[in-house]
DNA sequence: TGTACATCAGTGAACGCGCGTTCACTGATGTAC
DNA sequence: TGTACATCAGTGAACGCGCGTTCACTGATGTAC
């Protein structure tokens, strides 16, 4: 069994991409690098060929996961005016699909109280996806017509974690559904991103990067 | 070995006590029923003859743990005049001593996101805690002499809960510092409870109940 | 061109360990007589 | 009053299981000669 020289490589994407996903349903106790490794198509016993230890599988998964964040703000803001690309990201965070969406949504949304007790490296891949995250937001924010108090982008996505967090723990899809409309309009009343209430989108200025 | 009435009563409790701190500290999964049984002064075998299984305990630890949320509003705005307590509530929420308080503070910001993972009478305790917090402040909100809009609660809640959850990932204490006093001002400002930006005192016409 | 060898991603049995749960037992004291 | 028995919270050995990790092995193909 030889195979070219991306193989591997790719290969460890498969193992990361499905530990990625089963990470954010499951939690990291209860994800086993044998279920990671049948999901990906192979046996137990190769993991170790890819990752010294299921820890170091956590951590990278981490930073893998964030690219699905960050995935999120371009398809939702990418191309538009400033507050409507920011209007509409609330939009998509707090939407129906994203709140059933776990596996392929917010790492924080789905594993940030279990961040703290995590190795010294899962934490700092937390941060520096919470960094990311707020200075999208600030650099959002600053360039609207109309710039709120500074410092409100960490605020902003603290509510954004917040009720999704809070949505998802609900049973009753309706209850969960008005927790997201609630924080969804108040967060947009909130930046001033009047005109995105309605159906016809708002004007300004400057364009998203 | 034969007690009084109320032994197993006090023993069951101590177990509760044991079990909510360490199950705030170290999650589900890395509790064990040994290790709780020990913390409590007990050994691992007398666990079933006070609760059927370790599910059952996690589930009755949630709504214990509760108890800690409202006490920490009944300490913060008790007898105060509502635009007062609620702002003292929110410094609370929060502080420093919750930032580290883990383990005796606000089960949300501990395990939120672990809550949709867990059994169906474990969520339900997490929705009549969620249901609880938010009309303590509906209630408090609705009282204000300028009243904000309707629903606002569950918008303050979120972030209450993310801004705690996002600064206790932080591994650096200034920038988890930085998070929590960004919200607390954000979110007093929002409230419109001005006043409590000073180091005096504000004034509202009613009590809290 | 043909042959022997090296390579190495992946396999699958085996290990040690911790955990949830079970269960026969203990032993101090209340109670029946 | 004295004695035998019942009670029952708590003990600790034992179980079965799943998991993380290790390791000797496989086997298809590239490469050296």
């Amino acid at each position: 069994m030889r195979y070219d020289a991306e193989h591997k490589q790719r290969t460890r994407l498969r193992i990361l991409r499905h530990a990625a996903a089963a990470l954010r349903r499951q939690g990291p106790q209860d994800i086993s690098v044998g279920s990671v490794m049948q999901e990906a198509g192979l046996t137990h016993g190769g993991f170790y060929a890819h990752f010294p230890s299921k820890d170091a599988l956590i951590e990278a998964s981490i930073a893998f996961m964030f690219d699905d964040s960050l995935a999120l703000w371009e398809r939702a803001a990418h191309g538009k005016p400033v507050a409507d690309g920011l209007a509409s990201y609330i939009d998509a965070y707090l939407s129906a699909s994203h709140l059933e969406a776990v596996d392929n949504g917010c790492p924080l949304a789905a594993l940030a109280t279990e961040a703290p007790r995590m190795s010294a490296m899962g934490r700092q891949a937390f941060t520096a996806g919470i960094n990311a995250l707020t200075a999208l937001l600030q650099e959002a924010l600053d360039q609207l017509d109309a710039p709120p108090p500074t410092a409100l982008a960490t605020s902003v996505l603290a509510e954004l974690v917040g009720a999704l967090t809070l949505a998802r723990i609900q049973t009753d899809v309706a209850q969960a559904t008005r927790i997201l409309e609630t924080c969804r309009l108040g967060l947009k009343r909130r930046l001033g991103l009047g005109a995105a209430f309605e159906t016809r989108a708002p004007r300004s200025k400057r364009q998203t990067p």
